[in-house]
DNA sequence: TATTGTTATACTCTATAACTATA
DNA sequence: TATAGTTATAGAGTATAACAATA
C-alpha cells in the first residue's frame, strides 16, 4: 500500500508529523527532568513566576488542566516548600498561591541552567533554526489555547 | 491577568518557552485522542506503518521509550487486533510485529481524519505559519533523536 | 556471558464524579 | 442554587529491577 514515511517526508501530513514530534520531545523533556522537580511542577512554577499570585482555579486555567489535577500539583509544590498559600481577601472558598523564596530560587536556577539537555540541544542549532522554533512556539501556544 | 510572560515574550528564554509549548500541546493532543486509540498507541502505529515490520526492540528505539514500555504498547495493540506478531526467522528471542489490515485501516482513517482537532487548528493557520511548524517539526525530531 | 524481551512493581500525570464550603 | 476547590478513584504512560529464554 501507500508507503508514507511520516516521520521524515517533508510533504507528508503536517498534523501527523507534528503530533509525533511533540510526543517524542515531550517524552524526552520529562525524562530529562532534574531530580528535584518534575516537568509538570516546573511548568506551573513558571506560570506562577510570571503572574506572581494566583488562585488554584487561575493556575488550572492557565496551565489548561482540570482543577483536581492542579490541586495535586499545588500540594506537591507546597510540600516541597516551593509555593505558599494564603487566604483570599474576599472569598473564603479561594486561596492565593505564591512562590516562596525557594521556589523563586529554583526557577532562577532552572532559567540559567545551561547544562540542561534542551539548552544544549538548542545551542547546537543555527540562529535561523532557533528563530523557527521560537515562531513555532508562539503558533503552538495560540493553537493550544484556542 | 493574562500571562504577559514566558509563553509570549519573544526575547524570553527559548528553552523555557519551547518546554511550556510542548507540554501544553502534548496535553491537548492526549485529551483530544479518539475513543478507539491513545496517542501513544497511535504513535507506535505510525512508526510501524512507515517501517512495515519491526522487532519490539526496534520499535522501542524508534519511539525512544524503554523496552518494558513498548511491551505494554504492543500488547495493547495486539489485543485490539491492530498488529500481529510472528516468529523471527533466525533469532528465537525476538519477534516481528506487523500491522494488521485493521491497523492499516485505522492509520488511513486517522490520516484523512480532517475533523480531528489538530487538523482543524492547522487549517486555521496561514500557509507561512504551517511552513514554520513543518520546519520546527524537523528540527525537533533532530533534537529529540540526538 | 551478553542480548532480547517480559513480568513485577511503582510513580507521575491526568481525568471524571462526588463531596464540602462559601457566595 | 451556583461556584471554587478538594477528595476519591481510575486509567494511561513510563521507568527500573529482576527474570527467562536464546545467542
Amino acid at each position: 500500500m501507500d508507503q508514507p514515511d511520516l516521520t521524515a517526508a517533508p510533504g507528508a501530513d503536517l498534523a501527523a508529523r507534528l503530533r509525533l514530534s511533540v510526543v517524542r520531545l515531550s517524552r524526552r523533556l520529562r525524562s530529562q527532568r532534574s531530580d528535584a522537580i518534575t516537568l509538570t511542577q516546573l511548568s506551573a512554577l513558571y506560570t506562577l513566576g510570571a503572574c506572581r499570585a494566583m488562585t488554584p482555579g487561575e493556575l488550572a486555567t492557565s496551565e489548561r488542566v482540570r482543577p483536581p489535577s492542579m490541586t495535586r500539583v499545588i500540594a506537591s509544590l507546597e510540600e516541597a516548600g516551593l509555593v505558599t498559600r494564603r487566604q483570599h481577601p474576599t472569598d473564603g472558598r479561594q486561596s492565593i498561591i505564591e512562590l516562596t523564596r525557594a521556589g523563586a530560587d529554583l526557577l532562577a536556577a532552572e532559567a540559567s541552567a545551561r547544562e540542561r539537555w534542551l539548552d544544549k540541544r538548542l545551542a547546537e542549532l543555527t540562529e535561523d533554526e532557533r528563530g523557527t522554533l521560537s515562531r513555532a512556539s508562539e503558533i503552538i501556544d495560540r493553537m493550544a489555547g484556542a
